[in-house]
DNA sequence: TCGCATTAGTGATAGTTTTCTCATAATCAT
DNA sequence: ATGATTATGAGAAAACTATCACTAATGCGA
């Protein structure tokens, strides 16, 4: 049998319809078509129902998907049937406000711990939690059984966060800002860069107006 | 003449390419190569050469590309060739972490008011910014020309939150969270979703290990 | 000045992702 | 039961994106 290697798009998109189900699902909604789903999320019905294939036959032809189930099916997809412990470096402005963040605790993921190497953090509390010197990191990534360690610290000390995680246990990390992180190749590394989807919007503002293509795209000989 | 799409990917490595480069010039290098950016950012060499290729020619052959000019080159396709008055809608955690941002100011970037519709949030200060009542905003889009709006509101208030921006002449949107938001034509919208990102996190781990492929991709009957 | 090493630019190719189309299966009304 | 209707599943096609491999400049050293 072929193993299809499974598009990160479609990934995201489960978890996208993961949500819009436990919405229905609240609202009393039992059974939900391709279509329905499609409408919610802003995507083709063909490509949710081409995201499912990927993994199994979760619907019933003439009727859709019983809404609960699919719930189920997906969450086990994502790995999302158990809570996971995560940890944060980087007690700065947005490791503070993720912490914060409830849609992390909703979707099973609990911050236990905050490290900071800055004494001016340590031993600060950013909701119940008290920022530890990242020393203490390697004890609580093994305590705790942590695999998901969250990276806010600047630019420059990004690697330096990712090695100290990486050497702790944890092997995904989620990064923030431009810094590209080398680790070893068990380890999954995703980034979320705020700047890059600014710059999609001024491009596009810009693109538009500025640039008429049929100016922008002469060839030049 | 054919106008080419540009591929979103290409916009986003275009805002990396040119941190590098950034970083390059601070260090004194004049000039560079497909090869060293590539190198740099992770990507392949073709690449660079294929993106930059969506624009125009800006290197030497034998040569390479000089770093200042290239810089301005692409700053000047993502629009950054002047700053951007921005608004926040929003003063929860995340959004005072994105006013206090560094990384938004260095691109350009320049967040001129922060908006609630929380009586306890409004008169409250971030950074040099007070928080205004979200009454105010069409007024103050109309004073400093803003044309991008970020969006730091609760889920269920993300729409009302866009179409109040939409409706003071803001035409180009930052969302964060799952919330799907509906507007006209002509306004550009991207979203940020971080429990997509940490959901790509526990995919790869749970997918390597709980469900191997031979088992996971067994067809029903 | 000539030839060699280097590197951008580009058309062709390969690979990936999305969309299309239709056969299949289930429900419902008669 | 049976036919009409609905909606999934899946293979084929189309669209899109990335890589490859080659050509064309350019600089440098002999």
């Amino acid at each position: 049998m072929k193993v299809l290697r499974v598009p990160e798009a479609t990934v995201s998109r489960l978890s996208i319809y993961s949500r819009f189900l436990e919405r229905l699902e609240k609202n009393g909604v039992t059974t939900v078509s391709s279509n329905e789903i499609a409408k919610g999320v802003g995507v083709s019905p063909a490509q949710v129902r081409k995201d499912l294939a990927y993994f199994g036959e979760f619907g019933t032809r003439g009727v859709g998907y019983s809404v609960k189930d699919l719930i189920h099916y997906i969450l086990k997809i994502l790995g999302l049937t158990h809570t996971w412990p995560v940890v944060l470096v980087g007690a700065g402005n947005l490791g503070t406000a993720l912490c914060a963040y409830r849609g992390f605790r909703d979707r099973g993921f609990n911050i236990v711990a905050v490290f900071d190497n800055d004494l001016l953090k340590i031993g600060k509390r950013i909701q119940e939690l008290e920022v530890l010197p990242v020393e203490r990191l390697p004890e609580v990534v093994a305590e705790h059984g942590v695999r998901i360690g969250i990276i806010t610290v600047p630019q420059s000390s990004t690697q330096e966060a990712a090695d100290l995680l990486v050497k702790s246990g944890v092997d995904a990390l989620l990064t923030f800002g431009p810094a590209v992180v080398h680790v070893p190749e068990h380890v999954v590394v995703r980034n979320v860069d705020l700047s890059i989807k600014l710059e999609i919007l001024t491009f596009n503002l810009a693109f538009r107006e500025e640039f008429h293509p049929s100016h922008f795209f002469e060839p030049k000989g």
